[in-house]
DNA sequence: ATTTTCAAT
C-alpha cells in the first residue's frame, strides 16, 4: 500500500533536480509535469485527481497529458451530463520548463476547441525564451490569448508542489539558494514576454467602454 | 565573461 503510494509521487530528489529555477540548469534533459484536475459537480462539490508525468522520447510532457486527458476528465467531450451538457473541467499543471511552441500550439488549438476545460500553467523555467522573437516566446503569448494563465512558479507553488505531488515523508520543502531571486527574474521576463498580450487586454476592455474606436 | 534548455550517444 506504501509503495503503491510512494509509485503516484515524486521522489524528493527528483523534484528538487528537475523543479530548481536556476538560470541555467544544466543536465535538465527531461520534464515533469505535475497536475491537478477538478471536476465541478455540484455548487460546492469538487471531484479531484492529481499526479505526475514525464515526458517521453518523441513526446513532450505537455501532449502526453493531452493523451491522458480523456481518461482524466469523462464527459469532457461527451454529453455525460443529464441535461446533454459537457462538464466543466479545471487543470491545473506546474511544468519544470515552459511549453515550446509547438506544444503551445497544439494547446491552444485544444482548448479553443474546448472552452468547458480552464487551464492554468505555472512553469518553474523558461525554456528557450532569451531571444525576442523566438517561436516559444510568440507560444506562450498564443497560450495567453487563449485564456491560458502562464505563472512563474514562486515558493509557495513550491510548496504546495512538495505537499502534494512529492514523497516528502513529513519533511517540509526547503528552498535552495536563491529560489525567490530566480523566481523574480524569471516573472519579470515573463510579464515582459506576455505584455503585448495584456495591452491587448487593455484595448479590448476600452473598446468595451467606447473609449476606444 | 560565461554557463542552459522535453538529448544523443
Amino acid at each position: 500500500m506504501i509503495s503503491k503510494l510512494d509509485s503516484v509521487l515524486l521522489a524528493q530528489k527528483k523534484f528538487i533536480y528537475n523543479y530548481k529555477n536556476m538560470r541555467w540548469a544544466k543536465g535538465r534533459n527531461e520534464t515533469y509535469l505535475c497536475f491537478v484536475v477538478k471536476r465541478r459537480l455540484g455548487p460546492d462539490s469538487l471531484s479531484f485527481d492529481f499526479g505526475h508525468l514525464r515526458n517521453r522520447t518523441g513526446c513532450h510532457a505537455e501532449l502526453l497529458f493531452l493523451s491522458y486527458l480523456g481518461a482524466l476528465c469523462p464527459g469532457l467531450w461527451g454529453c455525460a451530463d443529464d441535461r446533454n451538457r459537457r462538464l466543466s473541467y479545471s487543470v491545473t499543471w506546474f511544468c519544470s520548463w515552459s511549453p515550446c511552441a509547438n506544444c503551445a500550439t497544439t494547446l491552444t488549438r485544444f482548448l479553443r476547441q474546448t472552452p468547458n476545460l480552464r487551464l492554468r500553467i505555472f512553469v518553474s523555467r523558461l525554456y528557450f525564451c532569451d531571444l525576442e522573437g523566438s517561436p516559444h516566446v510568440e507560444g506562450l503569448r498564443d497560450l495567453r490569448r487563449a485564456g491560458v494563465q502562464v505563472k512563474v512558479m514562486s515558493y509557495k507553488d513550491y510548496f504546495y508542489c512538495w505537499q502534494t505531488f512529492v514523497a516528502h515523508r513529513l519533511s517540509r520543502f526547503k528552498a535552495w539558494e536563491g529560489l525567490h531571486t530566480n523566481y523574480v527574474r524569471l516573472s519579470r521576463k515573463l510579464n515582459r514576454i506576455l505584455q503585448p498580450c495584456e495591452t491587448e487586454d487593455l484595448r479590448d476592455v476600452f473598446r468595451l467602454f467606447g473609449l476606444l474606436t
